[in-house]
DNA sequence: TCTGGGGTCCTAGGACCC
DNA sequence: TCTGGGGTCCTAGGACCC
């Protein structure tokens, strides 16, 4: 058999333009350039069309008619009450200086007129199953990364070898924008790592190709920060050495980083700077946990908000079950997490002998887990979780058959804190 | 008027077994 | 009785990502 000439791995990372806002922007097209944020509550559109039928009587106010609706009419910023975050800002609000994951009252002091509007849960799955599909009809080895993000493995798809992989993605952002009328920015490079930091070069809708070659030229100037596995810890720790680039990060020792981030952390911060990374673009993976949590509308206290976190606790447990079953798992670890009003977090967790699906189950052993925590001080959040999953009907790693009805587990009685008040809260428990 | 809601992965100590 | 090592599982916390 004749030896075929090794192929360059091209990887390729696409996401999609401040995905959540153009979502909404084919629905409102008015909106276009606009600043604008996604996040916090509900849709008011009722709200809307009964201010536009008073306005305008007459006219006739609908669902057909979204994209008449005047852009004044639109919520702002600056009318906002709770503790919601951005999930996307327009680029017309980044000049703001608005940003995702940023608190909606701190932005509303940046840009108080911006239009604000919730995220479309429906619409978003809708769009990105979209995008997800199409890119599997042109390149089949696709990596998921959440709603807006994916990678894409081009080395073996015709054309995929072709100016470095710019044909092939000029293909999909062709193909994405006349199946969904979105666009996407796409970096490609020989791995995972250089190909997510070259999707940012050139936002929106933008190509970048980086060679092996490129490496000093277009890689080592920037900060570390850009480093997907580089979080603001990290950044903080290599700044405190003086370490700002990745240039200057590819510039110490292994031994050297080894010696200050450890075995592992270190390593992989020398081989991450020289641009090395050998993952695969993985088409498939399990999930390992799910879990439900929310942030109050105002702190509570066990004791006197005790009707509250109650019934907010049993729809955490609720919600968290019927996730499971609509996804056909059932799992052995029961969790909570709670965030105090200072924002300390603590966790406490327990491993039951079969998994369960089941909401009374996981209330009962999540109930559990709350008397460990201290619950003098008023929370902020309340979260549950469950893990160690399992197919149920399936056979599991170590081999054993897990049935989705669990045993209830032997009780134990575990160190209580001094302030146990779950008996107020969960009497049952007693 | 700071700071959501899902996740994954890693570390580290202790229990327990061989 | 003491020392000691390896392996696995459980738990808690924390960094990081979308």
């Amino acid at each position: 058999m004749p030896a075929q000439p090794a192929l360059q791995r091209r990887i390729a990372h696409l996401d999609m333009d401040a995905f959540f806002a153009s979502v909404e922007l084919l629905r409102y097209p008015q909106l276009r350039g606009l600043p604008m944020v996604i996040g916090g509550g509900r849709r008011r559109e009722d709200e809307m069309f009964a201010r536009l039928r008073a306005a305008y009587p007459g006219r006739d106010w609908g669902p057909e008619t979204l994209d008449r609706i005047p852009t004044d009419f639109f919520p702002r910023l600056k009318d906002y009450v709770g503790r919601g975050v951005a999930t996307t800002a327009t680029y017309a609000a980044r000049q703001f200086g608005v940003g995702s994951a940023m608190g909606l009252m701190k932005a509303a002091r940046l840009c108080p007129d911006a239009i604000l509007l919730p995220v479309d849960f429906d619409e978003v799955r809708r769009l990105s199953r979209l995008f997800k599909n199409t890119i599997r009809e042109i390149a089949p080895v696709l990596e998921d990364r959440g709603v807006d993000e994916v990678y894409i493995d081009f080395t073996e798809v015709p054309g995929g070898q072709r100016e470095g992989g710019r044909v092939l993605a000029r293909l999909i952002q062709k193909s994405i924008f006349q199946a969904t009328g979105l666009t996407c920015s796409i970096g490609v490079a020989p791995n995972k790592l250089i190909a997510k930091m070259a999707s940012e070069f050139n936002k929106p809708n933008g190509i970048s190709i980086v060679l092996p070659e490129d490496l000093q030229t277009l890689i080592w100037p920037l900060p570390c920060r850009k480093i997907n596995g580089i979080g603001p810890k990290a950044d903080a720790r290599l700044a405190g050495h003086g370490i700002r680039t990745i240039g200057e990060l590819a510039a110490r020792e292994r031994s050297w980083l080894v010696a200050h981030f450890g075995r592992s952390y270190g390593a992989w911060l020398h081989e991450a700077a020289w641009g090395r990374d050998d993952r695969p673009v993985e088409t498939e993976s399990e999930p390992v946990s799910m879990s439900r949590e929310t942030t109050f509308e105002r702190d509570l206290h066990a004791v006197r908000d005790r009707a509250e976190l109650g019934a907010i606790f049993t729809r955490l447990c609720e919600q968290v079950s019927a996730d499971l079953r609509r996804k056909g798992y059932a799992g052995r670890t029961i969790g909570i997490k709670i965030t105090y009003d200072n924002f300390e977090k603590v966790t406490r967790d327990i491993t039951i002998g079969e998994a369960t699906d089941h909401a009374d189950v996981i209330r009962r052993h999540a109930g559990q887990c709350l008397r460990r925590v201290d619950l003098s001080r008023r929370l902020r959040l309340l979260g549950v979780r469950v893990g160690k999953l399992v197919k149920p009907g399936t056979e599991s790693d170590d081999g054993r058959r897990y049935s989705a009805a669990a045993s209830a587990p032997p009780r134990t009685a575990r160190d209580r804190s001094p302030d146990d008040h779950t008996d107020l809260l969960f009497p049952e428990l007693g």
